[in-house]
DNA sequence: TACAGTTTTGGAAGCGCTTCCAATTTTGGC
DNA sequence: GCCAAAATTGGAAGCGCTTCCAAAACTGTA
């Protein structure tokens, strides 16, 4: 059992099926012209000597990489980020897992890891990549359009829509978060945005308005935020001096629906009877907050499942289009 | 730019140096041996020609791989897991940056990742492994042990302890929580137990042991349970019933205490002035808890980055001797 | 200037596989 | 039982790099 200190190489099996290099290799891919006896042949010899392939030899001669890169370029440490991290990590992964590629990780975050990703497209290192995050306007997403490598986004960016992605469908996902407001009497519905300088902070913010438009309310009950927790809560004290008869508030991200309940918890108003809210995200902390969060969920697992089949597919050479996700409003207690 | 369709070899480098191949080579791995002149001329050929070597034929000469594994077995999806299993490829990543290795992620929690995993240590496919939250007495480890890859496990199990391995201190950040109990005056200390089929569900308990039978206290105020929320609270209940004097009880993880918390409440026992909890694990949710959770923090960050510095010195030939980390007890409210 | 010792260099032989081409064997139709 | 067509096979030529060895170019000293 492997106790030599040579591995076993297709010549030893050629030998000790007493076929040649070809025959074995044409068994191992199973292609086809192979005799039936000559690959029982070759296949008992594999089993008997233990062989298995090396996949550097095999991407040499092959001229394929054997493997795709899962690159993240997110550098928020924070909670939301890491469990979309997981999330995403265990789709791509189930996808993967059925071919024979391996899945490289690059966090692309720091120099290091930029510089990683650029050596990768200049010297085609890989069968394909997935961008995950990656900033408005990265250089590295025209190196990789240059590069010629396959390459899947998750998510878009404002400046310019990528060839080939996959994104979550937060308009869509934000107007019936809206619309569910509205059908339980809202009127005077409010909004906290996220980032406008990012693509998700634009879509969701859209989503509010079409859906305040169109049932012919008041869209101009509105804060910009940045995401963030305390960025929440600033906007909900700005929007309550401003417009202290909203009746309802559209958060664009769960953690800066905390900071807006706990301005509303301090003011004494409450939630959903005076105000409701509505988060977006679904981060674990949604069902802890008080009261639990009404939120937006999105299909992480399934935007990582979605990237790598779409890459298998460009891989293949086909030509795929891009896909939005839909959304899932989970109703709690805030709404 | 890069825009030929024949990638650019060491050959090109060294024609267009007025080199041979042999000593582009030598610039490349900067190895000693070359003349000013010559090296001048390879980078600047280098630079010219924007050559990048190719890794898959640099591994196939060079007899080594070139990448680094990190395997995940646990097919736990718990808010814990995930977070963990984040915290974790950060800091793998962090060390791994700093080499020109690739980071290879396997979850091996299914059949077919499993199997990937056998055939890298089959096929010597990687240079070395990382092996976290292996099952008790996983096949796996006795074939990672006979292939001759270097081998390094996060956390430890009960049968059998591995060769190398980087492990949180369980015993003594337990001991250490329930030490910080007894000084804060409490004297009727329980424990829930995590599973005691699993290394870090011992360890956690004979921390409390140790720390309660130094201090002369009684310790048989035990519920064993399985690390689940549900079965946190089933323990609390248990414990009250048969000791309803406790006043104070240590949980060997915070999804338990959680549940354990909620038990609390519900029969109107005040924490921690009546009864002090403290938990373990700092997961997110534990200052999102009432009161907000006392508990013990892993460095799972710094595990992934010792996990890899291990393994680092064991491909370059050192015998690094295994590593226990420190807790850190977080003091919040709940004791 | 010559010579032994040192450093640098070129070039060829792999690394373990795939793939192509030509050679061989098999098949099937008469 | 013969022949062309089809299927199978062997073997060699790479894939792009590293490394080893011998050859060449230096170095300094006598």
């Amino acid at each position: 059992m492997g106790m030599s200190n040579r591995p076993v190489t297709v010549d030893d099996v050629a030998k000790h099926a007493g076929v040649s290099t070809g025959t074995v290799s044409r068994v191992i891919n199973n292609a086809p012209h192979v005799s039936g006896k000559a690959r029982a042949a070759v296949e008992r010899a594999i089993d008997q000597l233990g062989y298995v392939p090396n996949k550097t030899a095999q991407s040499l001669a092959g001229q394929r990489r054997g493997s795709v890169v899962l690159a993240i370029s997110s550098d928020d440490p924070g909670l939301f980020a890491n469990l979309f991290f997981a999330q995403v990590v265990t789709g791509v992964n189930a996808v993967v897992e059925e071919t024979d590629l391996e899945l490289q990780l690059v966090l692309a975050a720091s120099d290091r890891g930029r510089a990683r990703l650029s050596r990768i497209f200049r010297a085609r290192a890989a069968d394909g990549v997935m961008l995950l995050a990656l900033k408005e306007n990265d250089p590295l997403s025209a190196l990789a359009e240059s590069s010629g490598v396959p390459v899947v986004h998750g998510g878009r960016s404002l400046d310019s829509e990528p060839r080939y992605y996959v994104d979550a469908d937060n308009r869509g996902g934000a107007r019936e978060a809206v619309e569910y407001l509205i059908s339980s009497g809202r009127r005077r519905i409010a909004t906290i945005t996220g980032g406008q300088d990012q693509h998700v902070g634009v879509a969701r913010y859209l989503g509010y308005r079409e859906a305040v438009v169109l049932a012919g309310l008041d869209d101009s009950r509105v804060a910009h935020a940045d995401f963030s927790e305390a960025g929440g809560a600033a906007a909900m004290t700005s929007l309550l001096d401003r417009s202290p008869d909203l009746d309802a508030v559209f958060v664009a991200s769960d953690a800066m629906a905390a900071g807006a309940l706990s301005v509303l918890a301090a003011r004494g108003i409450a939630v959903p009877s005076d105000v409701a809210v509505v988060g977006f995200n679904d981060i674990v902390t949604a069902q802890h907050t008080t009261p639990a969060l009404t939120t937006v969920r999105q299909p992480i697992d399934a935007l990582g499942r979605e990237m790598t089949r779409m890459l298998l597919r460009l891989i293949d050479g086909d030509t795929p289009t891009s896909l939005i996700l839909p959304t899932s409003l989970v109703v709690r207690e805030s709404a």
